[in-house]
DNA sequence: CCATTAATATGTTTTTCAGCATAATAGTGA
DNA sequence: TCACTATTATGCTGAAAAACATATTAATGG
């Protein structure tokens, strides 16, 4: 699964990339001792349970991070879009991962064994305050998402998972098809629902011309009062 | 609300708290440098929306921490003991305060602020990554418990805030009563249900002998039985 | 110490949503 | 291409939990 060195560069040279924050040298030391892999549609990149191997940065594609609950029903906890970091939390924690990260779509990942990136984050401390940064934002999401789930209703739920989708992957060139491909099992695992439930609720937001559903491809015709529906709960 | 340099010591002694990663030198620069903070029970340390003004350590008491939701219902998102860290998230997220945190009983906090923390994040690699481990730990908790809390049925959830209580605050000499004063309301703001159901399923856990109540003492009887509630959601 | 308010307790009603069933449609592999 | 499977769609039923109502008990302040 793992082919060394090949095709991260945008990791490498992207200014939203951790990277950025490293000095030449460092740079150059993690180019050379990076891995790559890559990864079809739902090929799995790492398991609950699994030990991490280090820090992985998503140079390409789209991937769901998810725990498994009662019964096996997941839930996901994340949405990762590229450059975004994954698997190192585990490292930090003392423990497995704790959730499973599935690739949505044709994807590469930039892997920064656990060694070199102790290193990096001991050297700079620049890049410490990056890795420290990435934590407090997801924290700050995991924190916010737990109240929502928990609190808003069906239609509150959902209506802030599409556009929590549209903020993280954005909107195709019309400027409102949400551009991210999932199936009506992940929406509902996404919004902590049955998928029978997201898929009615779906149609009740098209009849109400608040989206409009060809297929997978969603398409928000009336932002405002999507926006309305989340914030009423 | 502030007094300077008064009764933090322990948050300098334990080698619980991150202060321990620190060289004898900075040790004696934060010993100088911070803040110490007295509350009362019910007191609001910051509130959703403040600015984060550094870090928080708990030398002394317990703190709740929650966000407001759906019609200012609150959901409780941590729970702090001595020398637990809070309060400067946001600074790293680069937002202001996303959660409240209160006071469970008089409380006394040691006060690192924002430039003195950074200063020391970048001078002291070990720091640093102590910070990291604390927001990884945290993170790890919130995903667990935001599957939880939605997935599981409100027994479930019942059990495992008592079980969460219990390995935070430990038990008393007894060995069996959970080391915390709550009220019924906030056990159900933890729990995410009403009160009138936290009151009524707690009521039931006593005549299943799982548990004994008096008055907000709630007494552990049956550790298995309330280990298989939790995990059986 | 009493009056007032807050917290706890418990019963009843209503809403929300999960669970299940069934059908139609779309995808996939031989 | 066709058979087979997965996904989407929709209706119906029942369980779970919120909402509401009303006592009862405990805590608090004058």
């Amino acid at each position: 699964m793992i082919q060394k060195n090949i095709d991260c560069e945008k990791c490498f040279a992207s200014p939203d990339a951790i990277f950025s924050l490293l000095t030449p040298e460092e740079l150059e030391y993690v180019k050379k001792h990076h891995s790559c892999a890559y990864y079809k549609k739902n090929d799995i990149l790492f398991k609950e349970g699994d030990e991490p191997i280090g820090l992985l940065m998503l140079s390409d594609g789209k991937i769901k991070v998810f725990r498994e609950g009662v019964g096996r029903r997941e839930q996901i906890v994340r949405m990762v879009k590229p450059f975004g970091l994954m698997g190192f939390r585990g490292l930090f924690a003392t423990e497995n991962h704790i959730a499973t990260a599935v690739a949505l779509e044709d994807t590469v990942i930039c892997i920064v064994d656990k060694d070199d990136l102790m290193k990096l984050i001991r050297e700079n401390s620049n890049f410490a305050i990056g890795i420290i940064q990435a934590l407090a934002t997801e924290l700050g999401f995991s924190n916010r998402r737990t109240v929502a789930l928990t609190q808003k209703h069906i239609r509150g739920r959902l209506a802030e998972s599409l556009l929590f989708l549209k903020d993280t992957y954005g909107l195709e060139d019309d400027d409102a098809t949400i551009k991210i491909y999932l199936s009506r099992e992940d929406i509902a695992n996404l919004s902590n629902m049955t998928t029978s439930n997201a898929i009615r609720t779906l149609s009740t937001f098209a009849s109400e011309e608040v989206i409009s559903i060809s297929g997978r491809k969603i398409k928000i015709i009336d932002l405002k009062k999507l926006e309305r529906i989340s914030a009423l709960g």
